[in-house]
DNA sequence: ATGACGCATCGAATGCGA
């Protein structure tokens, strides 16, 4: 079994990529983040066209919005985080049948944040607190969790291009690093990290300053996957094609693989 | 470098992303 998570960029603007890369690699389930469109605008038909008749929508007007694409029945569906007042589609959740019985799927857009001491930042590390406890819950229902998501933060110096110029910044932040390692400390672990992968791998890269062709990215896209899951991880990777084509979005998917 | 690039918004300049 396969999944995927893509942070597509408004998924208006990528649909086609969408639809190429499914084309190319028929996982089972997707995750996509920042679908910017309101659910009466998700391309349903289209989707459901490609074998993927079972999709949870959580849309919003201009920003954010998430989606768990799937090609079998999704159950017990759950927008937001629990318990957390947010204006924000950031957090959809699934239960899918894996190879060894049922699969919880979280899907998350987190915050950015924007920089360290602004409001929008207060609001990114309030926001994963209320996903940490959410997540703690979710784990007691669901011993066979997989988080995935656009985390906006960069776990290690090594998911930077330039660690030590962008210390202390933004997806950078001590109190970021921490707050990533408080979900992991909830038994959840890095499935790209489970398996050698090559230097500078990472899954986002600026548009401007040629920022893909010189690889200055950030790895800052992740799939975590609970112990109950961690035997069945069978590969992770990060696939760069289709940041090569034509008006891309930003972010590269990471594909994870369950035996 | 208050930049760059790309997307969205009622119509252009601005917010936002990361």
């Amino acid at each position: 079994m396969k999944l995927a998570t893509w942070n597509v960029n408004s998924l208006t603007a990528r649909l086609q990529h969408v639809l190429d890369w499914l084309a190319a690699n028929p996982v089972d389930v997707l995750c996509l983040q920042e679908l910017k469109l309101t659910d009466d605008k998700f391309p349903l038909m289209e989707l459901q066209a490609a074998g993927y008749a079972h999709c949870a929508v959580f849309g919003q007007k201009t920003y954010n919005g998430v989606a768990i694409l799937s090609r079998t029945e999704l159950r017990d569906v759950h927008r937001n985080v629990a318990g957390y007042a947010d204006e924000q589609a950031r957090l959809v959740c699934a239960s899918v049948d894996g190879p060894l019985g049922e699969l919880r799927v979280v899907n998350g857009y987190f915050v950015n944040g924007q920089a360290p001491g602004s409001d929008k930042f207060a609001y990114k590390m309030a926001w994963l607190a209320g996903l940490r406890a959410h997540l703690a819950g979710e784990l007691q229902r669901h011993p066979r969790l997989v988080l995935l998501g656009d985390f906006n933060i960069a776990p290690e110096d090594r998911d930077s291009y330039d660690p030590e110029g962008l210390r202390e910044t933004i997806h950078h932040t001590s109190e970021e690093r921490a707050a990533f390692r408080e979900l992991l400390a909830l038994g959840l672990t890095d499935a790209y990290r489970l398996f050698e992968q090559p230097e500078r791998s990472f899954s986002w890269w600026d548009y401007r300053m040629l920022g893909f062709q010189k690889n200055r990215g950030l790895r800052i896209d992740h799939v975590l996957v609970s112990e109950a899951l961690r035997p069945q991880v069978r590969a992770c990777a990060i696939d760069r094609a289709p940041r090569k084509w034509k008006q891309p979005s930003d972010h590269a998917p990471v594909v994870v693989e369950l035996g």
